[in-house]
DNA sequence: GTCTATAAACCGATAGAC
DNA sequence: GTCTATCGGTTTATAGAC
């Protein structure tokens, strides 16, 4: 049973929440503002140290929040493409990241951008809703398996690879190869590197015409080293 | 014949740059500060303005140099590994990469992390130094189709992409298919995009006990790909 | 080319009255 | 919970004397 108190204490925290998306979106994250936030608000400074400890509770708020929409939106596109071929799935998957990642560049940038110096964010709060695209992805690749729709991966893998890879599929109850499993973890970075490359505009202006046709091409050939 | 006055003024602007990049060792390129460099350098605010026209000239400065660095770091790989496989060079080059950006975070944040926002290089001073990597990556490419050591891959293109992949195999004078250099292009930001992981910290904090033999795993499954 | 001084902003964080 | 006032910093950039 929320008090009125608490109700209106929620609702001005969602209204930090939203005006620090806008802030981003002509900041850095190390950038960031109490103040011109304080401002936007029509608060004084001071009165937003009552629902914000300190500038990295700010930047943990919304950095939560910019993983759990990314997720969101990255599991939506594997749940409905769930009849599709794997590597289809993950080319849906890739492409609601990049989708959200060009609508939302500075939020991508604070998940995957330049770490701020002398923030180091929480685990028990960022860790489970950073995972979520991974986690995601991976289910793709446990669904082709299960499915037999994966051939196992070769390859040596050195040994403490093998181990963390091993320690990952029993965390998360997976029971594709781990060989497959690493590539998946490749295939993660890979991703992100891609639609970084793309929003932050390191290809260069005019290389590529259509970004987003190369990366489905991209992604069919990350599948194929899947073995999908 | 450069007059006294101008070795003097090489030898400040190689201080300011050298000040410079170990003022981003603790800010953030965004942070960047022309009057902290000043105060380090021993001069007076002001005085900077002599030599850097402004702030964005400052960061085009390190930019440029940063690139340099780390172009050169790659091209030595590629160079010292000549006689190898061409997925060891790869893998060399990767690793290349991988140590100088552990080494230079920062730096290597500035070329590959959140754009400064408002800022934009200057394509004149930055587009070659910028693609150094990306130039040597593709001549290991081009010296394994050669070579004879590297298979056409397949896989339709759509159209537009096909015309970059030419205008871009023409503008370097390649002779491999361009299939290959699409999927060479994707390994360049493949690469960046592990490399970034690992520096800033996204793969989780003990994920993996030795990254360094994952991204040797994962560049050899991207070469691969490649038809190597 | 270096200096002082200055304009005109900005910041995080806190104390303490109401 | 909100306010004023404040501490103790920070910045880019310019004008103008030397």
């Amino acid at each position: 049973m929320p008090t009125p108190r608490q109700l209106a204490r929620e609702q001005t925290l969602e209204e930090i929440v939203r005006l620090g998306r806008e802030q981003l979106a002509t900041t850095t994250p190390a950038e960031l503002s109490l103040r011109a936030l304080a401002r936007e608000l029509g608060m004084v400074s001071s009165a937003v140290y009552r629902y914000v400890k300190d500038r990295d509770a700010l930047l943990t708020l919304l950095i939560v929040d910019a993983y759990d929409e990314l997720g969101a939106a990255v599991e939506q596109a594997v749940a409905e493409s769930a009849r599709r071929s794997p590597s289809r799935r993950l080319q849906a998957a890739a492409q609601a990241m990049r989708t959200w990642a060009l609508r939302e560049p500075s939020r991508f940038a604070l998940l995957h951008g330049t770490p701020v110096p002398g923030y180091a964010a929480p685990a028990e709060r960022t860790v489970e809703p950073g995972t979520r695209v991974a986690v995601a992805l991976m289910s793709v690749l446990e669904d082709a398996h299960r499915a037999g729709r994966m051939r196992e991966v070769d390859g040596p893998l050195p040994r403490s690879l093998r181990t963390d890879l091993e320690r990952i599929r029993a965390e998360y109850a997976l029971t594709l190869p781990v060989t497959n499993l690493g590539r998946g973890l490749g295939l993660w970075s890979a991703l992100v590197g891609a639609v970084a490359f793309e929003v932050f505009g390191q290809y260069g202006a005019d290389t590529l015409a259509d970004p987003g046709a190369f990366l489905d091409v991209h992604v069919a050939a990350l599948a194929d080293t899947l073995g999908l």
